[in-house]
RNA sequence: GUCCCCGUAGCUCAGUUGGAUAGAGCGCUGGUUUCCUAAACCGGAGGUCGCAGGUUCGAGUCCUGCCGGGGACGCCA
């Protein structure tokens, strides 16, 4: 999965670096490197490794070795210069081949550039986005969604066939507080404020229904918190409370885990009620993804599962892998003789039900069968951590070896700013906001940006400007910055029109389609592109060719960031260019067309980049 | 208490399997438009890479300890 392409031009270099120091190409290729300044050179091969082997001084072993390359019939035509620099070897390419070797297969490639067919008969199954049922689509669903369809177009450029699973929280005892809300409202009345209101209302009667138990567990960890410094009368009467309360949670409680009990034992009232508000939920969600561009290739939720957990937990028992303890059955993840003791992984609850470990663990079992994946992936936040853990090292408990084969794609948390504040968007505490209304103020920043800085475009060309803008400019927010660090999103900095932004690299794009645009007639086909010579063509030109390994990595790593930052810095050699050297007047008709040829491969790496990551390019704005 | 993640410029972040003098953007500041979109480009100021040891020719990068921030830790999902 590692062999970096290459360009025809570094193929040469790497097959007569290693024809002269009697190592191999792929070594040489990973050693190979631009050098930390661009006046030293296009790349960069640090002799150290290269010194041993022949029994000198790093930098005795590099001036040896530019001698004898200098002498190297096949590399005359490629390059320009090879220079030993203390225990380093600069080498300057000449542009011109540079270009001629990258230009063309990237543009005959087009849409596919740096895709292949490596990972055919792979499958990859990514669990991503997941929300709750009956509950709205917030921004804490918006990085599982993001990061997941990204990494499934990724994947697939490079060939494997990918299975996205929208693993919808809609099943447990949660189904139960939503029944117990249901059948508690008027029913006529229910029946108006559901078709009037559809999930809002699903979601009313769920914060209703909950009341009592977050007030009551509130007011608790208030009493132990001890930061808060609570008045005498104060503890009195918040103790007063709680013994109201209680009694009153607890039996909510009751009803909904005895609801939640009867649909998991089939009951045909309930099972017809909870497809119902499914169905509900998924048509609204719909709304979201398709402003994202997302789609699943399948929503089976946790509920899908539901005729596989009997018999799984029969399997289980008769196999010897289910214990009971403490009133469950579980599987034991620690083992005997250690000291720390790891939760074990609970199959059955006390009260007879199931938890999502259940469910977690059937899924799997069933993407295995059904798939038969090469990796199942599932993009869930870092608290979930132990939970995968336990779930990868339950299913190895169970036998199967492709335990190895799953993998928890964490991510970071998310928090908003707003103004001097920083809200965290935990469950608890936070006010959730909802994923329509900040994509909505999104475009609304970005509207009146396009009105200011575009104002002669079309109206109903700048709404699909600013959709594409705003909504892109979240998108690529969240994408922009390792997975693993916990994200602060500031709406200034993400509409902020300067900076490594979305709109930064969607202008970028603009721009270059303008001049094609403005060109009007067709690009040839074969310009000689070997009147490319100035630096910052060059530059372009490298830029673009570093993608196909860019891809690479982003898929190993699990790491969309890689494309966001490789787009900014191509964007950045890009604009370098625009402002230095002019296109449509250029000195010659022939390096008019050979610049065309490069502003045509730019746009098209660059639209390539941002449809990976889900962000629309459009090419006026 | 145990485990996981993070700590790089005032702020937000890059930094390739260890390689040359640690880089961007924002913000601050100076400049570039008779020229294809100035949502751009070029320059300046700004650093003890949390701290202390260790490994090695070489450490922001690997190891150990400590400090600071976040998260998780059996019947919620």
């Amino acid at each position: 999965m590692s062999a970096s392409p290459a360009n025809p031009v570094l193929q040469t270099l790497l097959g007569r670096l290693s024809a002269a120091t009697k190592l191999p190409r792929e070594q040489l290729s990973g050693m190979l490197r631009p050098p930390p300044k661009a006046e030293m050179g296009d790349y960069a091969l640090p002799c150290h490794a290269i010194a041993g082997p022949r029994k000198q001084k790093p930098d005795q072993a590099a001036i040896d070795l530019a001698a004898e390359l200098a002498l190297d019939p096949h590399l005359k035509p490629i390059v320009i210069s090879i220079e030993p620099a203390g225990a380093f070897l600069n080498f300057r390419l000449d542009p011109g081949a540079l270009c001629a070797a990258v230009l063309p297969p990237l543009r005959a490639a087009g849409e596919a550039y740096g895709g292949s067919d490596e990972g055919a008969g792979q499958t990859i199954v990514i669990d991503y986005s997941s929300p709750n049922i009956a509950k709205p689509f917030h921004v804490g669903h918006l990085m599982s969604t993001v990061l997941g369809a990204s990494l499934a177009r990724i994947f697939r450029a490079l060939g494997h066939p990918v299975v996205g699973v929208n693993h919808l929280g809609d099943w447990g005892t949660q189904c139960g507080y939503q029944f117990l809300a249901w059948k508690q409202a008027n029913p006529s009345e229910r029946e108006v404020q559901l078709a009037a209101r559809g999930i809002d209302y699903l979601v009313d009667l769920y914060v209703e229904i909950n009341r009592p138990g977050k007030e009551l567990t509130s007011l608790k960890d208030r009493l132990l918190d001890k930061n808060v410094a609570l008045q005498p009368g104060e503890r009195v009467e918040t103790e007063k409370r709680i013994a109201e309360l209680a009694p009153v949670a607890e039996e909510i409680e009751r009803k909904a885990r005895e609801l939640f009990r009867k649909l998991e034992e089939g009951d045909p009232d309930l099972r017809i009620l909870w497809e119902r508000f499914r169905t509900k939920t998924l048509n609204v969600l719909q709304l979201s993804y398709d402003r994202l561009g997302v789609a699943f290739e399948s929503t089976a939720g946790e509920g899908f599962y539901e005729p596989f957990l009997l018999p799984l937990i029969e399997d289980l028992k008769q196999r010897g892998i289910l214990f009971e303890s403490e009133g469950c059955w579980v599987i034991p993840l620690s083992e005997p003789r250690e000291k720390k003791k790891k939760p074990p992984f609970i199959v059955v609850k006390t009260d007879g039900t199931t938890k999502y470990d259940t469910r977690d663990l059937a899924a799997a079992i069933y993407r295995k069968t059904t798939y038969d994946f090469a990796q199942n992936l599932y993009v869930v936040d870092v608290r979930q951590s132990l939970h995968f853990q336990g779930l990868f090292k339950a299913l190895e408990k169970c036998g199967y070896e492709w335990a190895k084969d799953c993998r928890h794609v964490s991510y970071g948390l998310m928090q908003i700013k707003e103004g001097d504040a920083t809200l965290p968007m935990t469950t608890r505490g936070g006010r959730m906001i909802p994923l329509g209304e900040l994509l909505d103020r999104m475009v609304g920043i970005v509207r009146e940006i396009v009105n200011e800085k575009n104002p002669a475009l079309p109206p109903e060309q700048k709404d699909r400007v600013a959709e594409a803008v705003g909504v892109g400019a979240i998108i690529f927010w969240i994408q922009a910055r390792r997975r693993s660090s916990n994200i602060v999103f500031d709406w200034k900095e993400a509409t902020n029109p300067d900076g490594d932004t979305g709109p930064y690299v969607q202008y970028t794009h603009a721009r270059a389609c303008s001049i094609l645009r403005k060109h009007g007639t067709y690009i040839p086909d074969q310009p000689d592109l070997t009147l490319l010579r100035e630096p910052e063509e060059a530059a372009v030109v490298k830029a673009l060719d570093e993608f196909p390994r860019v891809l690479r990595a982003a898929a190993e790593g699990y790491e969309p960031s890689l494309v966001a930052t490789w787009l900014v810095s191509a964007s950045r050699s890009f604009n370098d260019f625009y402002n230095k050297r002019q296109v449509l007047k250029a000195e010659s008709a022939a390096l008019r067309d050979a610049r065309l040829a490069l502003v045509d491969a730019a746009r098209l790496g660059i639209a390539r980049g941002l449809k990976l990551l889900g962000v629309t390019a459009p090419e006026e704005m």
